[in-house]
DNA sequence: AGCACACTCACGGAGCGTAAGGGTGC
DNA sequence: CGCACCCTTACGCTCCGTGAGTGTGC
């Protein structure tokens, strides 16, 4: 018997679109893990457990490990040191700037391999 | 003695910015392997050498394994089959338009952060 | 009783980082 | 002889993918 509101991993899975193995990993590291488990053993996630991976997605590109995307969540929720929150800020941009450069050699390599050959 | 015009591994490594460990790495797995060694085992890369290395790190942004760089090379020097350099466009197409979104995501996130707790 | 779905190991792999111990030579 | 630089193992780490064997229950 499940609680109400809740879901089991493969519908939260199907909805948000990460894989079971990697919503089990990030339960397994701490990252995300969910309110409840059925009586056999099920994890069971309600809307707010959901939602963290959701923002987890967001966070992804980011380039923060698994660890520190704990850390910057747990900051976010408990208004922690603000130093710390100032040093995520901080890397952000920095990790923004430097997608900012991976996409303009990308696009310059994409446009060098479509006039090739021709 | 080393042969004219050759660099040792760590003056190739100070010009393009790559690890000396990277560096090895991409000739252990035959992405970049140095043209010649000196008597007594060092790489010796020559100006081709440090050109092909350059090429990869242009490249990496696209994602592709250090497996496929090296057949993409391949491809793009001997002219390999068309349906593989086909591929080659496709992936790299869709990669810069995943680099676009994750941008974005990673944008939205970094403002989000910016304005927080403030 | 059976089927879909979930669980826990546990090994595998990519791409290096990082010593450790020992040669090489602008 | 010494010092900077290089070499080869080889294990560590992150983030999951991919079975294998087994339990659970919309």
């Amino acid at each position: 018997m499940r609680e109400a509101g809740t879901l089991q991993i493969g519908e939260v899975a199907d909805r948000i679109g990460l894989s079971l193995r990697t919503i089990r990993h990030y339960d397994e590291v701490g990252l995300a893990v969910p309110s409840a488990r059925s009586d056999g053993g099920f994890r069971l996630y309600v809307e707010a457990d959901v939602e963290r991976l959701r923002v987890v997605m967001q966070m992804k590109p980011l380039g923060f490990s698994l660890e520190e995307m704990r850390e910057l969540l747990q900051v976010l929720a408990d208004g922690g040191p603000a130093d710390r929150l100032t040093h995520f800020r901080t890397a952000a941009a920095e990790r923004v700037a430097g997608l900012h450069r991976q996409l303009a050699t990308a696009e310059a390599f994409a446009e060098r391999l479509a006039s090739t050959g021709q």
